[in-house]
DNA sequence: TATTGATAGTTTACTTGTCAACATTTGTGT
DNA sequence: ACACAAATGTTGACAAGTAAACTATCAATA
């Protein structure tokens, strides 16, 4: 039978190639870290889309328009509206309409935001710290160099 | 001022942590990597949860329950019954009741679904090569160690 | 046999990511 | 000055992830 072949050929080669095995073991990865800092989030009733536009501003030190947050997250353009829209209804940014291009809307954080954000600081990163006990520092270091070399080759397109 | 004494900062210590930075890292590289996947299977039709359940049944070689399929993606269980609907739609699928236990619902590929799987498979591969192309063979071996060590950590909680 | 509890799956509501289409404002080239 | 292109957001529609509540079926047991 045809089914118990490719059984068996599963679990001979349960991947079709090195490549395909680090592509999946990253996605899969992150999937689990991603689930790990919903849940820490959702204690604080953030979502991680907001909490990371929340950084962005924090970093910034000063409002950005929009599409520079859009920018800076992965978040494509449309969906920054919904976000900004929640975010403020949530008394966390404030929109203001710059007086030289009337295009541009500037977003700001509200006092209450630079709170909350002061308050999660700890928590984020003891969570940072606990996916990655397993892994020693040199082990750390080498995961951000791989990392980095997969994006590098993203940017540079061919 | 305290803006560019941020700035100044923000530019000496980008990360609190060498933890930090690896997890950020893992969390763009993978939006970048999911964007590329997302891309590849628009030109076909298909989002990537819907490719993963065709690998999951195609993989397994028969029928498979609907919330067994759930378990095997991230996917939450409420999820999962809206997937299934859009592939049943898209004549990819086929739901059968099982008459044993007539709470179980068997979900199946259809001759359709097998041969556009086919078609993919020769692309998805060469996606998956391109994305890691800049890794040599044993840095693409320790990328998969490091992250199979990394969701270690995740699955015995403390 | 009847109740009680567990299991499989669905429905509903909300947030997010994505695209296509659009309005407003700005800048540029006749 | 005027038309036309580009930039900045917003809106609408749909796919997906998530939690809470619900239905239907099965299993155990009183």
């Amino acid at each position: 039978m045809s089914l118990s072949l490719q059984t068996e050929l599963k679990k001979r080669f349960p991947f079709d190639s090195p490549e395909q095995e680090a592509a999946l073991n990253l996605l899969r990865t992150n999937d689990q870290v991603q689930i790990q800092f919903a849940r820490h989030f959702r204690d604080f009733g953030l979502t991680p889309a907001q909490y990371n536009i929340l950084r962005i501003l924090r970093g910034e030190g000063q409002p950005l328009p929009i599409l520079e947050i859009a920018n800076r997250t992965v978040t494509v353009v449309p969906g920054i509206t919904g976000l900004i829209d929640r975010l403020e209804q949530a008394g966390l940014v404030l929109r203001q309409r710059c007086q030289d291009d009337r295009r541009v809307v500037y977003v700001s954080l509200t006092d209450r935001a630079n709170h909350q954000l002061a308050e999660l600081d700890a928590p984020v990163l003891a969570l940072h710290k606990k996916l990655m006990r397993r892994l020693a520092p040199g082990e750390l270091a080498e995961l951000s160099r791989l990392l980095e070399k997969v994006r590098s080759s993203l940017s540079d397109d061919p």
